[in-house]
DNA sequence: GCCCGTATTGCAACGAGTTGCAATAGCATC
DNA sequence: GATGCTATTGCAACTCGTTGCAATACGGGC
């Protein structure tokens, strides 16, 4: 692995045992994998992912905690989840900002798609329905322009 | 149920065979169950909830043939799917106009979204990047007006 | 009306994720 | 440092959906 580049974690992953305490939560070895696990991991995981990369670090683990644990997490706005395509569960990790998902249905590349690229819908849908959206946990497929180009119909 | 008031079934659930046929396909009793269910369904359902119906129609209906059915039609274009909030599978039925789904976290209500109120998305992430949408895949997460209201930050 | 190629079925095992419950172990307090 | 409350864990069983494989049966051709 070689030294960790300190890619600027979000905002400290130090923090997350004093957030828990604090709310009254615990700080247990399990949780301290998998926080381990998150710290080193950038963009975007299923959760299967991180079942398995916790047992790397620790043969134990065991998928319901790894399942319970992300729940809290996302509960501290730690980490995101949105469903791919074939609506397995996928994780992000701490956005620096709020954004959704561009997926083509026929290479499987995933693209990112901002606020303000997702301006234009999010504002109608509020202006018509009064109706949020949850940005980050939008995916949208379609057909991505090198596959349109690549076979127009297929 | 009374008599079923013939809602302009779409294209003609009876044509299926024959679209079958014309491709070097079958048509088959467990087919024909579940064309038949479909044909009696309108709105959306779960996989599970089609599996569930067709056993009420015929008891020996195996999960893996009511999916492997599915695929077929909706390679015909008959049914459409995508994942809910929770990442299962939804299907609905010979769709009029392609349309997305909205869906509130929080009531768990889920509204249609026209091509119309998708238009300025759907525009702007295909001008920005060649992306085509695949709007009869596409569920949107977030919070209704009246849960907002109900409930601010909650 | 029978034959035969092959699409389809049912089974069984699997993968992802969830849940109820009894046992364990944080951690705040004394 | 010991104590007790309760959050958390691990297990086992379950749900939804998928897949490989051998057996079945559809349906075009004779």
């Amino acid at each position: 692995m070689g030294a960790r580049s300190m890619d600027e974690a979000p905002a400290g992953w130090d923090e997350v045992a004093t957030r828990l305490r604090a709310r009254g939560l615990r700080w247990t070895a399990q949780r301290r994998t998998l926080v381990g696990v998150l710290a080193g991991t950038s963009g975007h995981v299923t959760g299967a992912d991180l079942v398995e990369r916790c047992r790397a670090v620790d043969p134990t683990t065991t998928p319901s905690t790894v399942y319970r644990t992300l729940d809290v997490l996302e509960d501290l706005g730690i980490v995101r989840h949105a469903h791919g395509a074939d609506g397995r569960e996928e994780f992000h990790v701490r956005p620096a900002a709020d954004h959704g998902h561009l997926r083509c249905d026929r290479c499987l590349q995933v693209w990112e798609i901002g606020p303000d690229e997702a301006r234009s819908l999010v504002a109608a849908i509020e202006a018509a329905r009064g109706f949020t959206v949850d940005l980050s946990h939008l995916s949208i497929s379609g057909r991505c322009a090198a596959c349109r180009e690549a076979s127009p119909r297929g």
